[in-house]
Formats: C-alpha cells, structure tokens, sequence
DNA sequence: AAAAAATTTGGAAGCGTTTCCAATTATATA
DNA sequence: TATATAATTGGAAACGCTTCCAAATTTTTT
C-alpha cells in the first residue's frame, strides 16, 4: 500500500502539499494539485484511515447500540441511517446489544465502551433495552449520543421519540369511533417504556369514553409473531365477547388476525383488529390491517442529523415533532348502525 | 483520555509492560500485571483502537456490503452476523451499497473501496448487485473477501450459496405432487442469478413432468409485496384457469394471498400458493404459507465463519453445503382425488 | 557461591497521517 | 525597480500504540 510519502515523492512535492490537497483546503497551487493527484491515481493510494484518526481524533463514524437490528421491521431504519450517513461520507458501525449473559451485569456498558474505543464520534442508542442509569453513565464520558425511541428527560434534546401515548390514545378513539365497546388488547412488552405508554393512552381513551375494560381481556404481549398468535388463543379459550382486538404492533396483530381467521372468525365481521407502526407489511395483511402510523423514518432520520451536527459541526435540519396518525385500511369494521 | 504512558507511570512501570498486560501475551510478572491492571482500572483506560490498527495493520473489524440490507427480512442475518462477530471480537461496519447514482458506474467499487481504506479486514458481499467483473478486480488487491448467495466459479471457496435451481425444482415438484397440472407464478428477479435458477429449476420440474406452462402463466417479479399484489391482479385480468400459483419469496407470496383473499378466492380452497425462503413471517400469514426451507442463516454463519479464519488466523468449523427443504403448512392443497 | 540460563523489563523506533511554523515564491503597491 | 504583502510550500513534531532489543533481574545449575 502506497503511503502519502510515496504520493510526495512521486509528484515531488512535500508532504504537507499533499494532505492539503487530499483534504482539500488551506491554498494549494493548480499546479501542485494536478501533480498529487496524478500521482495519487497512478499509485492508487488511499489514505490511511487509523493514521488519520489517531491525529484528527474523528473516526467519522457513528455507532448504532441497539437490540432493535434484532426486530424483524427495522431494517429499513438502518437503511434510513445509513442512506443519511453515506450522504456525509460517514460510515456505520453497527453492534446489537443484546447478548444474554447473566454473568455479566455490565455488559450493556461494556458493549458500548466496546464501541467507543472501536472508534466512533457518536452513538445512535435505538430502543429502550438498556436502562436510564446506564445511558446517563455514559453521557457523561461520552456526550455525543442520541436516543431514537426512547426517552430520558434530562437530556431531552438528545431524544427522538413521537408520543406513545397519544399514539395509544388515538388508537382506542379510533375503535370507539367506529362502534365498539367490548375492546381486547394484546399490548406491548411492558418491560419497555413505549409499550405501556401507548397502553396508558388506549386506556385512558376508554376511560375518557366511559368505557371499561376488565383484565382479562388485557394480554401482555412482546411485539412478537408468536406472541400475537398465543394472545389470541388465550382470548379465545377465556370465551370473552369482544368486536375488537388492539394489537402492540403490527407483527402481533398480524398474527392475530391468522390466528383468528384460522379459528373460524372472520376479521372484520367477527372481530376488527387495529395495529400499530404501519410497517411495510400492513397493507399486505388479510384483510389490509388498519393502524396507527408511526413516523420512525421521520425519527430516524432527526436523530441521525442531530448527531451529525453535533459530531461534525454541520447544520442540517432537524425535526423533533413527529405526529401520529391513523391509517385506515380493511380490518376496522363499523359497527355503529348496528 | 488517558494513554498507555499515563498507565505507566501510575503503575510505576514501562510502556511495554503495560502493552505487555493488555495484549495478554508474553511474559509477564504476576506483581507487575497487578499494578497495571489496578492502574488501567482507575484511569478507566481503554486503548486507542486507531493506534493499535496504525501499528498492527488489523482493524478487528469486517465491513458488510449490500444492498441486502435495503431488505425487509434481512435482519435476522444481519443479526447472526454481528452475534458471530461480537464473539470473536469484532466489529461490524455496514454499508448500504444501494445508493443510485447513474453518474457514477464505479459506485459500487468506489462504496468498497471507501469500507476497505475505512478499517476492514476482510469483507462480505451480500447479495448480488454487484458485477462479477467488480468483484474479480476487488478480490485482486483485497482478497479477504466472501460473497454471501453468489457465486463466481473462480473463487467458489469464498461464495456461500445453495443451489436456487434445486429448490425451484423441490418447489415444482411439490405442486406437482399434490396435484397440480395448471400453475402460475410470480417469479424472482431475473435481474439476480438466483431469481433465474429458481425459476429454471422451477420451469425444468414441470418440463420433467411433462406439464407446459405458457408465457402468460409467468410473471417476473421482484420479491416486492407490491409485486405479488401487482402480479395477482394481472394474472387475474388474464383470466387464466391455475390452482396453485408459485412464489419468488415469501413476502409476494404473503402479498399474493392478500390480494387472492380480497377478490374473493380462497387460499387454498381455489387456488394454492407455495412461497420461498421461509422466513418469520411465513408461518402467521392466513393460510400459513406452504414454502420452501432456505438456511440463510447457516449460510451466513458459515460465510463470517471463514472470513474470520482466514483474517485473524482462526480454525472455526465452516459448513459449505447448505440443504434446502420443503416445509408444508396450510396453503398448499392437494387436489389429487378430485 | 559463582556461573549459566531463563525470565522479565524499559523504552526507542516506527506505523501514516495532520498541523504548524518558518521559509520560499508569487503578486501587489509605491 | 524596490518593497510590502499575500500565497504557497516543505518537513518536523505529535498522535498512542506494538515490537524489538539490550539490560536487568530472577531462577537454575554446577
């Protein structure tokens, strides 16, 4: 591999006339440039990028933590990050933090310091499988982070999150909108703070509409596929008598309405079910899934940018509103004029 | 950030003993491993990942390129991916190759050689949008490098794939085997290698039983769920007589049965539909989706397995045979005694 | 107890850049 | 033309580590 003294030598030049003209600032004659690049092309160099950063200290690089690369829907997220980071030459290093291992308390942090000395300027932190106590541990060594989906108040502006409960909200005013009054719900994980808050919402949505919901029409659920076909299983050895089904994601209520439909019922005439995320895969249910859509995209993006900023000086623009809205499809029946 | 020198001289010690303790190798005194690592413990000392890749000419780290990631059910691998890697040790630096940019023809070179001078040690190619001829000239001066479903003779030690045109059979003879004379399909990419050999495995299990399928019969896909649904709505308004309609994976095959269900066909009452990939979602959808096993995630294993022996010198077991299997669920009727 | 062998140790050199400053060259002004 | 000013240039120093070698220390052998 060529070095940049080999660079200089070719084109006779000094080194520093050739940095110059590889980062391209500071003046450099037309003259001296022609020279470094040809002799750049001919030796096909290509600067070394430890040896760039051990001096600049910028790795450009940003680091993406998060148990989320696990989900099955995310990928168009990293997509979205990576698109965006590629934009300002920068690179990704990914790292799914969810490795069990009971032995070690600290591995959440370890993985991020793992991360860190790898060499990154800044940390995507995606999703909420890592406690506030460690994040703000880290913020303070490490200042250059972002939140996508998740939330800690004291450092606000570093957090890309949309309004869980308002999200829930909307969802169960939607279903009493349409007509009905006997709603179960297969959540999300409660372990995770967006799962109960749009739980919260839907529930106070009932309670603003004086409707109540007995528990056992309530099933925790985990955002799986799986999860979504047992919930439905349980709701339906329990004999309960419910027209609608309000799922944590649209991958629940996907299977959900499999499930129901496998059971003999038809979904929207038997029972509705409503989802949440608007996922890819929402209008290709059977029947088209009705839900809430989220903007993660939006988010992502935001989130991206705002560290961007703050790593590299730059000044995109930033969102930090991102409304919810209700998607309308196939699998929300209207059972007023019943 | 503290350094190696400020380890030192707390642990009252040399550089090199310091290098020596955390390198873990060489002799070293249990009296002065003590005072090191009680001094790298204080300091909170992690070691300059750019220095140590200026000097040792590793980077720890193994790029993936692809524009496999753009894909919806792709994250899964991505996970087997980095779990593998994280226990070795390593990093893992995305890319997203799929940026369109028809000025430049040498974007995909270009994107490669930007992960290679970022820090990797050996590369995976993901997929197959990227030339034969690119990835020969790659190879030539980086030749750590492994393709993941691709295939190129030359270097068929690096390429971990399974034989498409063997499963595209299976698939054939499959509907076959349940009776089924007059079948339709919404094929793969023929623009990817391995969207044709399926289909030609698929077209030579007819041809073996003797069964003609016309033109109009076949539709090329893209393995879209725009593109199932596109694709039923056609084969529809052709007005053709089929009961089993084949798949180029999964998500057209979950978006085909979606649009058949909506026109008011019963899946697989009136007409069978037999998918490709078996991925997560293909046991949840309504009918659960008859399809073909293919063990992306071996393969996966086994494409990091021997990159990582050859860069970092390990003896990992490395599979290169991958079985394809049929997996029968609900939407795949045998309509042999009718 | 002395000599020989083995182990452990400190730190200089070097990895390939960027940055800085002094020196050189080109350009503008009088 | 001589001088002042601006633009350009070369290369030493520094970034933080690993590796190597000679020196110091410890252990073994005689």
């Amino acid at each position: 591999m060529a070095t940049i003294i080999d660079v200089a030598k070719l084109a006779g030049v000094g080194i520093g006339s050739v940095s110059r003209v590889i980062n391209g600032k500071d003046s450099v004659s037309d003259k001296t440039r022609l020279k470094v690049n040809k002799a750049i092309k001919t030796l096909n160099y290509k600067p070394n990028q430890s040896a760039r950063s051990l001096v600049s200290k910028k790795f450009n690089t940003i680091g993406i933590w998060g148990t989320e690369l696990a989900g099955t829907f995310n990928s168009q997220t990293l997509r979205v990050i990576d698109h965006e980071l590629i934009t300002h030459q920068k690179h990704c290093l990914v790292t799914n933090g969810d490795i069990s291992n009971s032995e070690n308390p600290n591995l959440a942090i370890d993985s991020v310091n793992d991360l860190i000395s790898k060499g990154c300027d800044g940390i995507i932190f995606w999703g909420t499988d890592i406690t506030h106590f460690d994040i703000a541990y880290i913020e303070k060594y490490f200042p250059n982070i972002v939140l996508l989906n998740n939330r800690i108040e004291k450092i606000d502006q570093k957090c890309f999150y949309f309004n869980h409960y308002k999200a829930g909200y909307i969802a169960g005013q939607h279903l009493v909108d349409k007509g009905h009054k006997s709603i179960a719900s297969i959540t999300g994980d409660f372990q995770t703070e967006d799962g109960r808050k749009r739980h919260e919402g839907f529930l106070d949505a009932m309670k603003d509409n004086s409707i109540t919901i007995p528990s056992e029409f309530i099933i925790e659920g985990d955002y799986s596929f799986i999860k979504g076909q047992k919930g439905v299983m349980t709701l339906l050895k329990r004999n309960l008598d419910f027209t609608a089904l309000f799922c944590g994601n649209d991958q629940s209520a996907m299977s959900a309405i499999a499930t129901l439909t496998s059971k003999g019922f038809n979904v929207p005439d038997d029972i509705s079910v409503l989802g949440y995320d608007d996922n890819e895969i929402a209008p290709f249910t059977s029947p088209p899934l009705s839900t809430v859509r989220v903007p993660f995209d939006d988010m992502a993006l935001a989130a991206v940018r705002y560290l961007l900023n703050t790593c590299y000086d730059l000044q995109l623009s930033v969102e930090h509103n991102f409304p919810v809205e209700l998607i309308e499809r196939k699998s929300v029946k209207n059972i007023n004029n019943k």
